[in-house]
DNA sequence: CACCAATGGGGTAATTTGGGTT
DNA sequence: ATTGTCCAAATTACCCCATTGG
């Protein structure tokens, strides 16, 4: 799971006040009113237990505490890759019609692609390997050399899968490597990944809960 | 302490007004419509993810209100993007040397170009005309396209001034026009121009640019 | 034990927000 | 589509001193 939590014994004003999106002093009203229960130290200072503030959060935020990420509620965001529209168009459509919660956008050469990475923040790149003016491999390290760019998967796809190719490209970063034509399944099948990781990034807020509405 | 601009967690709706420069009103609009994600306190009080902010003001070409950054603050911000990595360091060392609050960077291809204006949101860019797989003047449109990035000043240059290059730069949107070898007081004189109009927000529309040569 | 910075407690006032409605 | 207004509730700011944890 992703809960690294350190199970602390217990938390401290101020920690809640993080895990809550709220001052401390907001807490500590509500531990005043009793609406949330806190133990004390010996000099009167209050902490409190997880287990106590997701209750809390629970029954007082609208249920569901499930720190659901964009790609859950917004749709699979995805970026293509290539300078040939035929077939930037062909993965668009064939994408928007497996997956129609998916969301496509293109570009046709690297300085698109690099604005669309920024401006889209998809959670997929569908890379063509073979780009002019483009080298595919140096895309796939500059994009997991970062941080901010890191947790994108990165799909490669390449008309001459030879070996070098492939291992250059896992070596590059890539997260899959897919031949043309392109096999479907094993496309939705990357897709689907994509779509499961894109549900981490959640740290501290897993007591909150989205809103929701009509 | 400089460093105020800690990164908060999240955000009240009140700073999201101030940052997308609405009424507190309209942010609790967009919240319901669930155009914007919210996240909830236990009292029901919504709270925003700055990365949420960003993608829905990019989504509906909105700037973000940042206090300010003007030139004349933080110094002129030049991307140059270039190929050859000597004359990219040339006139990176160029332009240091001259102001010397000025930040470069260089962005050796296409890809690279694209992330740079989103990430390091130059005031110019120096923009080979001639690059491998990146055709000069759409790069030129795309940035005079898109209301986040038209204010970038954007200065050509071209190993082959020929009439139909400059006319065509122009067209595209291009604020100057400068052959090789680089006329290094005309450039001064260009990036004065920035500096003078990154303080302001938009103002005057320079009916043309000029067109220098050696 | 004293010192110290960060944090917390009590209390109250000031500000902000949600919701309905214009 | 956006903003202004009203009210009650939620949240935060402040002041001053105590506790925590080195």
């Amino acid at each position: 799971m992703a809960g690294e939590q350190a199970k602390k014994a217990y938390l401290a004003p101020g920690e809640v006040a993080r895990l809550l999106m709220v001052s401390p002093a907001t807490v500590r009203q509500w531990a005043q009113k009793g609406d949330l229960p806190a133990l004390a130290t010996p000099g009167g200072h209050r902490r409190f237990q997880l287990v106590d503030v997701e209750r809390f959060a629970q029954q007082r935020g609208l249920a569901l505490h499930t720190p659901q990420r964009s790609a859950e509620i917004q749709g699979l965001r995805v970026l293509v890759v290539d300078d040939e529209p035929q077939i930037a168009r062909y993965l668009s459509d064939l994408i928007t019609s497996r997956i129609n919660t998916a969301q496509v956008e293109a570009a046709e050469n690297g300085f698109v692609a690099g604005l669309k990475v920024r401006s889209f923040q998809p959670d997929v790149v569908l890379l063509d390997l073979m780009m002019p003016g483009m080298d595919g491999f140096q895309v796939c390290r500059l994009l997991k050399a970062e941080v901010s760019t890191r947790q994108i998967r990165v799909v490669v796809i390449t008309g001459y899968p030879s070996p070098e190719n492939i291992s250059r490209a896992r070596e590059a970063g890539a997260d899959a490597c897919l031949a043309k034509p392109i096999p479907v399944q094993s496309l939705l099948d990357e897709l689907a990944l994509a779509r499961e990781g894109a549900g981490r990034q959640q740290e501290e807020q897993n007591t909150l809960s989205r809103v929701r509405n009509a």
